[in-house]
RNA sequence: UGGGGAAUAGUGUAACGGUAGCACGAGUGGCUCUGAACCAUUUAGUCAAGGUUCGAAUCCUUGUUCCCCAGCCA
């Protein structure tokens, strides 16, 4: 945990208020966050902004921040969605401590409050049905109308609440209503729906309740039970702010302050609850947990660290203003983290034989390797060397152009860790597909030194062939083929962008024989390849492992700027 | 058309009346047993127009553009 330094300029315009508040006394030094996902979907690298925004601040600050389920419509929330929300905040390594709650925890509180506001005459029950509710709110421009039971005695509405409860009418013939100002210039304030009759159970309360809370009416109740002090959320309940305080107010409570800004956007995804929802439903990703998708639980299958997402959190800062944050962005943030923190291994994913001709027949030696440069108390490791090693297709051309660094007829090239190799003949099948590279070596340069000081261009990284593991490695490419992909032309829809080649499948790969017993979500570097991360569809002796970035890759760049 | 918000390099974000800075991206060079990392360096910005002031991204006025709101979703 740090602390906020009182010289320390630059804090966002949340963490601010926050530090405005604890020099003034405000709460009585007191902070109380909290993150208050609806379980009905995964949580997605937006989320992750959220979390560590609010568990960010508590712990900065020396506060606490609670992880609270907003359950309050059974219709669309499930225990599958709370479990996979705890294990993502928790991976995201955050913690709430004994500071777990349910909004459903509160439901017979936000009853007895709403029988006060009744008492009040501060609450109506309404016998319109939605459509009549809606055609009576009014538009932008023009006032709504009261509703005709909008003056109901108090203790008409009492009872006509309580037989609500008891489950004496069906659903959406009835609901109970705030009575604030059908003219109001803010919807919000039209009248507004506390509790709808929904007859479903609930993943928690199961059949006690036959009325649930609006979001408005409960949310609010929510922070002030657990004595929130700054209640943070998304620009769009900018416009509720009004009735929050409405509801807070009439009753008499604790009172948090609300605090908007805005959500996170990333380029070549979409963000939306519901659109994921559509992608996993419509097969058009395998899962939430798909490595393409944006979700936290796909980012760690895919190799994201906890720590790459905290530091892009970090990173984007907090506004109130839309914007779109560039994916090369939390690229940057994922390469910087993995690079010193995963172990370094050689693998080649597209083959190509090679054969040492000087090297003896049946010898195997064994070559040091350094397991991460970044971090040396890492130590070394011993890989297998012999007569034929794999090496990467892309490492090879017949006939290189200038800027082409790596192995050709006649170029001597550094084997990493190994020896100096140089090509000297290339065997084709007879449609003239290159199948393999005959090879000379230095035995003077065994470990990648040439005594005699010569310098080569071009390192590459290889595979015992003897010893090489099999394996499938998985690339991935963005999910979309557009920037933004909300923004579709007229008749199509964000899937119209699905980019046909965010997936590749690569069979056949080998991989060095120190990943033989590489477990699942453990992260590595392929030298010179980029970042890999083992998937959970590895078995024993099927290794797979899926592409979490590719290094930076200058070559690549010279490559598509020459074509 | 009513209400609520917001505008700083390509992108994101600082500067709280006193030198417009940082990061990502892009470019160039160096280094290199990863064409990675690392180092150096270049590029490029205050929505517009007025006003206040010695001095304005910041304060005032007017305008422009963008986002949100008419669920018994959250």
């Amino acid at each position: 945990m740090s602390s906020v330094n009182e010289n320390q300029q630059n804090l966002d315009f949340v963490r601010q208020i926050v530090a405005d508040d604890c020099k003034s006394g405000k709460w009585d030094g007191r902070v109380v966050t909290r993150f208050p996902p609806e379980p009905n979907g995964y949580l997605h690298i937006g989320h992750a902004k959220s979390i560590c925004l609010n568990f960010g601040i508590a712990s900065e600050f020396g506060g606490k921040c609670h992880l609270r389920f907003d359950d309050t419509n059974p219709e669309k929330e499930e225990q599958e969605y709370v479990d996979s929300i705890i294990e993502d905040v928790k991976w995201l390594g955050w913690d709430w401590g004994k500071n777990l709650f349910f909004g459903s925890d509160y439901f017979q509180q936000m009853h007895d409050w709403a029988v006060d506001l009744i008492k009040k005459g501060k609450a109506y029950v309404c016998d319109l049905n939605a459509e009549q509710i809606r055609q009576s709110r009014g538009t932008l421009t023009g006032a709504g109308n009261d509703s005709p039971y909008r003056n109901r005695s108090v203790e008409e509405n009492l009872d006509l609440f309580e037989r609500m409860r008891k489950g004496e009418f069906p659903d959406g013939s009835r609901t109970l209503r705030a009575k604030i100002d059908m003219s109001s210039p803010n919807f919000n304030l039209r009248d507004p729906v506390m509790y709808r009759i929904v007859h479903a159970s609930h993943h928690r309360t199961g059949d006690k309740w036959c009325i649930y809370p609006m979001y408005d009416w409960a949310h609010g109740l929510e922070d002030s039970t657990e004595k929130i002090t700054h209640s943070i959320c998304t620009l769009e309940f900018e416009n509720h702010r009004p009735l929050y305080d409405w509801f807070i107010e009439q009753l008499g409570i604790y009172h948090p302050q609300q605090i908007e800004f805005a959500r996170l956007n990333l380029t070549y995804t979409v963000m939306s609850k519901r659109k994921l929802l559509k992608l996993v439903q419509e097969n058009l990703v395998t899962g939430w947990d798909d490595p393409r998708m944006p979700t936290i639980c796909g980012m760690r299958r895919r190799g994201y660290s906890p720590a790459a997402i905290r530091s892009f959190c970090d990173k984007i800062s907090v506004n109130k203003f839309n914007s779109t944050i560039d994916f090369a962005l939390l690229q940057h943030c994922l390469r910087e983290e993995l690079n010193k923190s995963s172990p370094r291994v050689m693998a080649v994913l597209n083959p190509l034989k090679v054969v040492i001709e000087n090297y003896p027949q049946d010898k195997v030696e064994y070559l040091d390797a350094i397991n991460n440069p970044e971090d040396l108390s890492t130590g070394t490791r011993q890989i297998p060397f012999s007569r034929e090693i794999y090496i990467e297709r892309d490492d090879f051309m017949e006939e290189p152009p200038k800027k082409f660094f790596r192995l050709s007829p006649g170029r001597e090239v550094r084997l990493r860790y190994a020896y100096f190799i140089t090509c000297t003949s290339v065997i084709k099948d007879s449609a003239g597909n290159i199948t393999e590279l005959r090879c000379t070596y230095d035995p003077a340069t065994r470990g990648g030194d040439a005594p005699d000081g010569r310098k080569v261009k071009s390192t590459l990284h290889w595979v015992c062939a003897k010893n090489a593991i099999e394996a499938e490695a998985r690339l991935y490419d963005n999910l979309f083929t557009k920037e933004n992909p909300d923004e579709a032309k007229e008749g199509k829809d964000f899937t119209a962008y699905l980019n046909p080649n965010s997936l590749t499948k690569l069979a056949g790969c080998k991989v060095e024989p120190s990943l033989k017993d590489a477990k699942p979500l453990s992260r590595w570097q392929f030298e010179r390849l980029g970042y890999f991360c083992v998937d959970s569809d590895s078995k024993d002796g099927k290794l797979v492992f899926n592409r979490t970035a590719t290094l930076r890759d200058e070559w690549a760049k010279i490559k598509n700027a020459g074509a």
